[in-house]
RNA sequence: GCCGGCGUGGCGGAACUGGCAGACGCACAGGACUUAAAAUCCUGCGGGACUUAUACUCCCGUACCGGUUCGAUUCCGGUCGCCGGCACCA
């Protein structure tokens, strides 16, 4: 009996081997393959063994692409300017620059227990000032291009967190970092023009190897939507109203106007007898939360004494005003058909207003309307001219006529807002602008970049919608760029999402100190060709990173306008009954102690093996003794026949090709369990044939290969007692011969009535008559009544149909 | 409310394009080895009926009801349940 396994040993010394002879080196001929894991933020806990899934994934990818002959452009890095890492320190009672340096040292030595292929050499932080450098250029570049711009309106506001957040950081009202209600807070903000970018953003996904399903979350966010602006004229004025309708076949059935509350034009149409009301209706709508907006979706409105012309039908209808339309989406005005919109229907109802069918369902009116019918099928009624035609076709052609009459024009709206960039906050990049009395703002000159972050006493959130730094004068008062004078310097800071929207480009060129990324490395490296990551940045992370590729390409740093073809969402690991691991409910995960006591290469393939990659997955310790048993039985298969000179049967050499078939099939297929379960099953044969006469060393060695995305350390052992000098990566992937997978012979199901009766085996190319033949003989006497239908599907089964 | 996904043994899960449901593993039970235990190895393991018991055989079974088909976990229609996204976007 040879040596039993013993992770540790095996696995240090391959760790020192590998130090001294990295398996993954770019020779500058081979094809590059850029696998990217999304990088974390240095959270004070530490990694679990969900975290080590997706970087485990990663890896098996990346190796998997290595044994094809690719170099692999596998980095890793820090996304560690932002408010988890700030609100973490404040907890500790720590500065932020200290925690998150000791927190990426104990990640850092957590990740590397993973003994994935990182080329440290990349590594990148997002709060190194040589790397913000870059993401402060990038800002000043889209100042120039009038893409960032500053703009006072009410924004989200998070109480806790004492900061503004973008519309895609609120998640049902709170904030997506504390779950706090967000408020309103009316603030001088720094936008992003994301909107200008809304059509590429949405056009461009077709492009995109991604989940259906995120790909269909960017787009839903977009929310692109074709109609018409249409203009009322208030009626005994000159004052125009414009609505924006995406149902502008129903004009005729518009009964009365909704303005939203802070619509520009809410007060002045007010009637004297109703300015009160109105007023305080304003006023009560400012102060409610969006949270308290969005759960009660009773109708409240107020009625402002004023009425519209409906320019189809010359119509008088009345203006009121409402929460339930938006200020900020359309015109934050809309025209009111109760007949055909749920909302207007709801709002009619409750004050009265009259309900004007112009579709007629089925053919025929709805008599006594309970709800509103809102399917744009069906002959238009009650709608003079256009009397009798089909709602759908009007749908596309109104806007049109409706330009023709002078009236409005087509257009079109997206939910898309622009992008609140700025923070109250001290742990971020400093937005390198100054304001200047004369000059206005004038971005930091690109060679003062980049703009440090200044040392403070204090770095708590201040939550006067100042960030800390506007206190340290010495750093504040400066003087303007252009002209000279004294100037003050802006005291906000970047979003956590400033350097992870570009990140990805400067690992291939990270010591550069000249430009973000060469154009050389940057076309030869990127974009990247797989991204590994957890959905919950299906719209944040992934569409920021898009913009910023797209501007990126526009101004010309970059010839790609997409960063990341592929994109892959492994599923989350939880704790016992589903719920999300966390210190507070003490069930995390650590993978230390599995690697201390079964060793990296058994996780790795458990962390695999538990379920279906792209789906969540209960953790269980428990199963890993079953991979640490497989594991230690392919390591005595190896070791006990390694020396013995078998000549491969036709039996070993079928069982090897389809061995390779199926595991290539699965791993492209990134079904990575099935792969495990598949070496299972592989070398429960191989033992078998062991015991009865042998196993030979190629189909050994084949197995050692395949294995060798997952368990680095034990198949470089089982590849060097195999009496190989060289490491099992300098071999290619093997390829399996369709013809040496061909059996002479098949197991057939014999079937009645579909029902499977006996198994028989039978020659592969025997002919269909034979076969039934065959087959009937194998049912005897089961084979009563008439015989109405005999198939035989060659390979599979012989189905005899009986009456 | 709208959109998307899922539902298979005690458990995690497998089944390629409609072709032997439950691979592989966990847990459990029995056996071998051992003074004993652990480890390891072997065997069994969806439910039910028949049978003294085994074997054999038969029936039922992939959330539920129905359809298409020689044949359905897979396709179609409906119902229920769970999960995720969006949520007054006119």
């Amino acid at each position: 009996m040879a040596t039993p396994y013993n992770h540790r040993e095996v696995e240090q010394k391959w760790r020192k081997n590998w130090e001294k002879n990295p398996v993954n080196v770019n020779d500058g001929k081979k094809p590059k393959y850029y696998c990217l894991d999304m990088f974390p933020y240095p959270s004070g806990s530490g990694l679990h063994v969900g975290h080590w899934r997706g970087y485990v994934i990663s890896d098996v990818w990346s190796r998997y692409k290595m044994l094809n002959g690719h170099y692999v452009i596998h980095p890793m890095g820090w996304d560690a300017f932002g408010l988890p890492a700030e609100n973490y320190a404040i907890k500790m009672g720590t500065h932020p620059r200290k925690s998150t340096a000791d927190n990426i040292s104990n990640i850092k030595r957590q990740i590397n227990e993973i003994a994935s292929v990182y080329d440290w050499d990349m590594e990148v932080n997002t709060t190194d000032p040589e790397f913000y450098k870059w993401t402060q250029w990038i800002f000043v570049k889209m100042f120039k291009e009038g893409l960032a711009y500053e703009k006072e309106f009410p924004i989200n506001w998070c109480p806790s967190c004492k900061t503004g957040l973008a519309n895609e950081e609120v998640v049902n009202g709170c904030c997506e970092r504390c779950g706090t209600d967000v408020t309103k807070k009316n603030l001088r903000q720094w936008m992003l023009k994301i909107t200008k970018y809304a059509d590429r953003l949405l056009d461009d996904l077709d492009k995109l190897d991604w989940p259906e399903k995120v790909k269909k979350m960017q787009a839903d966010w977009i929310g692109k939507s074709y109609g018409a602006e249409v203009n009322f004229k208030v009626d005994g004025t000159d004052k125009e109203i414009t609505v924006y309708t995406t149902r502008p076949d129903t004009l005729h059935g518009a009964t009365f106007m909704v303005l939203a509350p802070e619509h520009a034009m809410a007060k002045e149409l007010a009637t004297p007898e109703n300015e009160a009301k109105v007023e305080e209706y304003i006023y009560q709508s400012s102060m409610r939360s969006s949270v308290d907006r969005m759960q009660d979706k009773e109708k409240t409105g107020v009625f402002t004494g004023s009425y519209a012309i409906n320019p189809i039908n010359g119509k008088q209808i009345p203006i009121w005003l409402s929460d339930y339309v938006l200020a900020d989406y359309g015109t934050g005005a809309i025209m009111c058909v109760p007949a055909h919109d749920d909302r207007d229907f709801a709002f009619a109802k409750k004050f009265d207003i009259p309900i004007v069918q112009v579709i007629a369902k089925d053919g025929k009116a709805i008599e006594n309307m309970e709800e509103a019918y809102t399917d744009a099928v069906g002959t238009m009624v009650n709608s003079g001219d256009w009397n009798g035609m089909e709602s759908a076709v009007l749908k596309q052609e109104a806007p049109m006529m409706i330009e023709k009459m002078g009236v409005g024009k087509k257009t079109v709206n997206y939910k898309l807002r622009d992008w609140v960039f700025s923070r109250q906050r001290y742990w971020g990049e400093p937005i390198p602008i100054i304001h200047c009395p004369d000059c206005g703002n004038v971005p930091v000159p690109e060679e003062q970049l980049p703009l440090l972050l200044p040392e403070v006493e204090s770095y708590q959130p201040t939550g006067t919608g100042e960030s800390p730094l506007a206190d340290i004068e010495e750093w504040v008062n400066t003087t303007c760029p252009c002209c000279g004078k004294p100037s003050k310097r802006e005291t906000n800071t970047m979003p956590q999402w400033a350097g992870s929207s570009w990140y990805f480009l400067r690992y291939v060129d990270s010591k550069n100190n000249e430009e973000l990324v060469s154009k050389e490395k940057a076309n030869k490296y990127l974009p990247v060709d797989m991204y590994i990551g957890g959905v919950e940045h299906a719209v944040l992370h992934l569409l920021y990173s898009r913009f910023y590729t797209k501007f990126l390409y526009d101004i010309g740093v970059v010839d790609f306008d997409e960063p990341f073809h592929k994109l892959f969402n492994q599923g989350m690991i939880t704790g016992k009954n589903g719920i999300k691991m966390s210190k507070s409910k003490g069930n995390v995960v650590s993978p230390d102690d599995l690697v201390r006591d079964y060793g990296c290469d058994s996780l790795r393939m458990y962390e695999m093996f538990v379920g279906p990659p792209e789906l969540d997955a209960e953790w269980d310790d428990r199963g890993i003794d079953g991979v640490y048993r497989f594991i230690n039985r392919f390591w005595n298969l190896v070791m006990d026949n390694k020396d013995k000179e078998v000549t491969a049967t036709k039996e070993m050499i079928r069982m090897r090709h389809k061995m390779i078939y199926d595991i290539t099939q699965r791993l492209e297929s990134f079904s990575l369990n099935t792969v495990i379960s598949g070496f299972m099953e592989y070398n429960n044969k191989m033992i078998d044939l062991a015991k009865n006469g042998g196993i030979d060393k190629e189909t050994l060695e084949t197995a050692v290969i395949l294995m060798a995305p997952f368990a680095p350390h034990l198949c470089e052992e089982l590849w060097e007692a195999l009496g190989h000098n060289e490491s099992v990566y300098e071999n290619r992937w093997p390829e399996y011969n369709e013809e040496a997978m061909q059996e002479d012979e098949k197991e057939i199901a014999v079937q009645i009535n579909g029902k499977t009766k006996v198994v028989i085996t039978l020659a592969a190319d025997i002919d269909k008559d034979s076969a039934i033949a065959a087959g009937k003989e194998a049912l005897g006497d089961k084979l009563t009544g008439n015989v109405v239908k005999e198939i035989y599907v060659p390979g599979r089964i012989i189905n005899i149909v009986m009456k």
